[in-house]
DNA sequence: TATTCTCAAGACAGTTATGTCTCATTTTCT
DNA sequence: AGAAAATGAGACATAACTGTCTTGAGAATA
């Protein structure tokens, strides 16, 4: 792995992007480059040094996005378990990616799309297609809506609930996309 | 009822806010009163005449929703069923109010927060607590996580999946969201 | 200590959206 | 048809954000 020295640059840069995710996360689209200065703790000038404009930056915040997704979907190997298990893996890794990808999937409508669904959408969408063919998902619902829900599911909890952690949030969402929010077996009210 | 001719101002009217619904439902938050005039058929000034400036209009889209979302709620009348069915009279409902309540979810945020929470997700919250006091729904999650889950839901599908129509919606969701993407009593793949 | 690099702070111009206003034209209502 | 109201088009000033630039200060390196 390049471990290398964490330059200076580099570290600044990380603050800018994570400051620029936390408020664009936070306030949406219309936070200016002065909100993500004042959240990094520096000066709006140094921001235009790093990113020389506001798409620039939005680019590299998607990009990070991107690359981070993909990394922990790669290591989670959905491939090498179970539906089940493969799903509790990717929402793991989709909730650990945090901020990052509400920024992503809120700005997938724009000219950039696509990067949003090879990166997160399309291994979800296999991931499904082979829990039908196995038997362990429903198939009277499509590996597309199956997909947009759990992203919905995904963004809202993460959006609205960020004390839950990363286990938390996991737990939570694995379970209620599984299993229905139904009581199951047990019988329902003596009426 | 006060089924009063429908006056030309009250047309115009709502052909702005309709057309704002679906601007800032597609565009976000950095769609211009411009965008909202050329998507309304109107001029902008035409826009600034109806609504004194761009805050007037948002939260007149807000209490437009919110009035709509309590109408809807309040005829379903979810008190009088189980909770499944409640459920899906609920989904229903805010699948009913469309754009409108896209937007509602995108500003609650902003300083006039509460008017969200007071018309939609108090109801469900009160429906999950029934529904676990009755034994139908789940207990090992809170009504809050449920609530934010199911609008997570609910926006997701309502954002990404705009050709199923209301009742196709409603049946995706509350079908999911009720009992869950697994498959149900078959056995798992033959491993 | 001297040099070099980077930063904070702020001035500056260009661009865009907002909000106001006017005026000729069109539409609505009587 | 005629009066009243509403609209479209556009000019206009204002405010906010963007992107560039300069200056003085602080930190790292030799």
């Amino acid at each position: 792995m390049s471990t290398a020295p964490p330059s200076l640059r580099e570290r600044v840069a990380a603050a800018i992007l994570e400051a620029a995710a936390d408020a664009l996360a936070t306030h949406g689209e219309q936070a200016s480059i002065a909100d993500v200065a004042a959240a990094a703790g520096v000066a709006r000038a140094t921001v235009y040094r790093y990113f020389p404009n506001r798409q620039a930056l939005l680019d590299a915040l998607a990009g990070l996005a991107v690359r981070d997704a993909e990394a922990r979907l790669r290591e989670a190997r959905l491939d090498d378990v179970a539906a089940p298990e493969a799903l509790e893996r990717a929402v793991r890794a989709l909730v650990g990616v945090g901020n990052h990808l509400v920024v992503l999937e809120r700005e997938r409508v724009r000219p950039d799309a696509g990067q949003f669904d090879a990166a997160v959408a399309q291994p979800l969408r296999r991931l499904f297609e082979r829990g039908q063919t196995d038997g362990d998902i429903r198939t009277d619902m499509s590996p597309v809506s199956l997909t947009e829900s759990l992203v919905g599911l995904v963004m809202g909890i993460l959006r609205s609930t960020p004390t839950l952690g990363v286990e938390g949030t996991t737990a939570v969402v694995t379970s209620l996309f599984l299993d229905g929010a139904r009581t199951r077996g047990a019988a329902a009210h003596p009426g």
